[in-house]
DNA sequence: TTTTATTAAGTAAACGTTTTCTATTTTTAC
DNA sequence: GTAAAAATAGAAAACGTTTACTTAATAAAA
């Protein structure tokens, strides 16, 4: 690649007269005992020739690579982005490589991202996985490599998880809008495939239960599948389309529930262009608090999950779990989600 | 790192009846000469053992690895989200792994960033630098690392640039304002230390002497240099301080011209909440077209710059001058910005 | 003083590929 | 039918590290 080679651990023990082992452990921080001066010695003389041992050999020689990687469905999605900045940070901090895969909500671009990571050894993975089958990510689990699930549930799976407690935020939101007067209460959602949708929407039914509310299909709007040819950010589109629908249906709720903000824009969009005025017309809530949300007009009513922080926690963990070789216990770490009160919802 | 060891080329040559040699030339697209019934039967035994080649050993040999870098000042600008999105989806289609390099804004992480890049054998970067002097990135173009600047200008820099046309889209959205009436237009922006604001800017003000109207500094709102240790998005908020000062300053401007999108939310977003309306009581306009842009209410009149289609372009060049060896011309590839009009302004 | 640890440095063997040589066979050319 | 050329396969030499093993010198223990 290079026209002027880069200098090797031999150039650097011809410069300083020592033996190329010398050279590697001067460098490394070995605690292979050494005299300190010759290690200084040595040291001097490689940061004088521009020395950096090849990443290469040294992953040939240890089996391991330094990389970490983040694999999720729609990097779009500011929430992801949110979480993405967090593990970044973390990964960054640590000297390590931050390697993103973007599935494309495809199982099968999952599962190829894994064996090129695994072929490459890398050591660890955050997944948000859309695969519905732990096995493939079980298989790598026993390869060695170091796996933490990113909010979701994933049955059977032999990984850690963090997440949120969904049904409990689909509770506290329903309450809310309950608690503001509210009892026709439409949920609007992308498909109810994930795991972390339908315990938001089970939240949501207990919430109407428990206030003696009966649950009315005619109030749920699931978006179509999405279509993948589409550019652009398909939650977008998903809200927009629901909108038209509810409006088209003449649905008298007083509130919409959206399984996401990204979902909430869509539908406030379509709203707002046709003359519904939000909230004195119809309230609207998200869940996520992505960074836009309060910048919105109005601002956006939803619940909050510290994704950032969320992201910073898994890199510790893995990179905890890497650097001293224990294995991941599959615990299933659970934060707690906030509700964030501001104008796209109103008592009534 | 795994517990049940992966296959080696050995393995396979043992179970194939072959030489090693033999394998890797059949596992490998090698144009060397061989017997198309035996390359067939080592593939088979391969994908039966599940042998994949070990990247470390393959990067030690041939002195290159498969990553291609995405270096930014920050990854929460949807600017250059949607530029990575562009990227990632050339370098995914290629086999290439995508890494991703977040600078703060910092030219040492930068700098540290490229060392590590080389360090690993990265072949190829797409950077949108911070650093003003070109002499880092000419030092590892000159080792032989294929680098591509996104949108910017670095003078002397020994790459090639793919940017807009800054300054004919500065001229395009001010001339646009004037079209509709308006003659006092702010401009309100980051600090103008990046090129690419120096240029939309220096286009506001010929598009305001070509109309015969004197700029006026009274009009320029800086936002102060961005604080960071504020987590979320530094442009919102120094969108809202600038709307605050504008409002403060009793400024007469009937419109405000925006550096970018984000920082046109964050002053539409102080407007609307003081009660301002928009684009009756003045006329707001962005550049970037972020996907956001059309959801908002009201939807942002500004600047499209296909910045997915930019960075997929980058990406390909890249790629390219990669796999044929050939040295990047320090050609400057310019693409051409779209109006694009919608609610926040109005004629007057 | 002799024996035994400890410290310090060097030698050489991996790690898993790709590729240049060599060597053999088969085909082509005359 | 022979000589040259092409096709095919294997052996072995890198690539640049880390580390187990050896060796030499020095310090501690007897």
């Amino acid at each position: 690649m290079s026209d002027h080679k880069r200098p090797t651990i031999r150039d650097v023990a011809r410069e300083a007269h020592v033996s190329i082992a010398t050279v590697s452990r001067a460098i490394s921080n070995s605690d292979y005992p050494m005299n300190d001066a010759l290690r200084e010695r040595v040291r001097s003389a490689a940061s004088e020739m521009g020395y950096h041992p090849s990443v290469a050999a040294q992953m040939l020689r240890q089996d391991a690579n330094r990389d970490i990687c983040l694999i999720v469905p729609n990097i779009s999605n500011p929430y992801y982005l949110q979480a993405l900045r967090g593990i970044n940070a973390v990964v960054s901090e640590n000297d390590y490589m931050f390697v993103l895969c973007n599935t494309e909500r495809q199982a099968q671009r999952e599962h190829e991202y894994l064996r090129q990571l695994y072929q490459r050894q890398c050591l660890g993975a955050i997944i948000s996985s859309v695969d519905t089958n732990p096995d493939t990510i079980n298989q790598y689990v026993e390869k060695g490599m170091k796996i933490v699930l990113l909010d979701q549930q994933l049955r059977g799976a032999k990984c850690p998880t963090i997440r949120f407690d969904s049904r409990g935020s689909g509770e506290l939101a329903t309450n809310y809008l309950i608690g503001l007067g509210h009892r026709k209460i439409a949920f609007a959602t992308m498909p109810l495939s994930r795991w972390t949708r339908q315990e938001i929407y089970h939240g949501y039914q207990d919430a109407l239960i428990n206030s003696s509310i009966t649950p009315d299909d005619s109030f749920l709007f699931v978006a179509d599948p999405p279509n993948d040819s589409y550019g652009g950010d398909i939650e977008l589109t998903a809200g927009a389309n629901i909108a038209a629908d509810f409006l088209a249906g003449q649905c008298d709720a007083t509130a919409i529930l959206c399984i996401n903000d990204m979902v909430a824009f869509g539908v406030l969009q379509t709203l707002l262009q046709n003359g519904v005025r939000v909230p004195d017309d119809i309230s609207v809530m998200g869940f996520d608090d992505v960074p836009f949300a309060g910048v919105y007009s109005p601002a956006l009513t939803t619940i909050r999950y510290p994704s950032e922080q969320t992201g910073r926690f898994a890199a510790m963990m893995l990179l905890d779990s890497i650097s001293s070789n224990k294995g991941l216990d599959t615990i299933e770490m659970q934060l707690n989600p906030q509700l964030v009160v501001r104008q796209s919802t109103r008592k009534i």
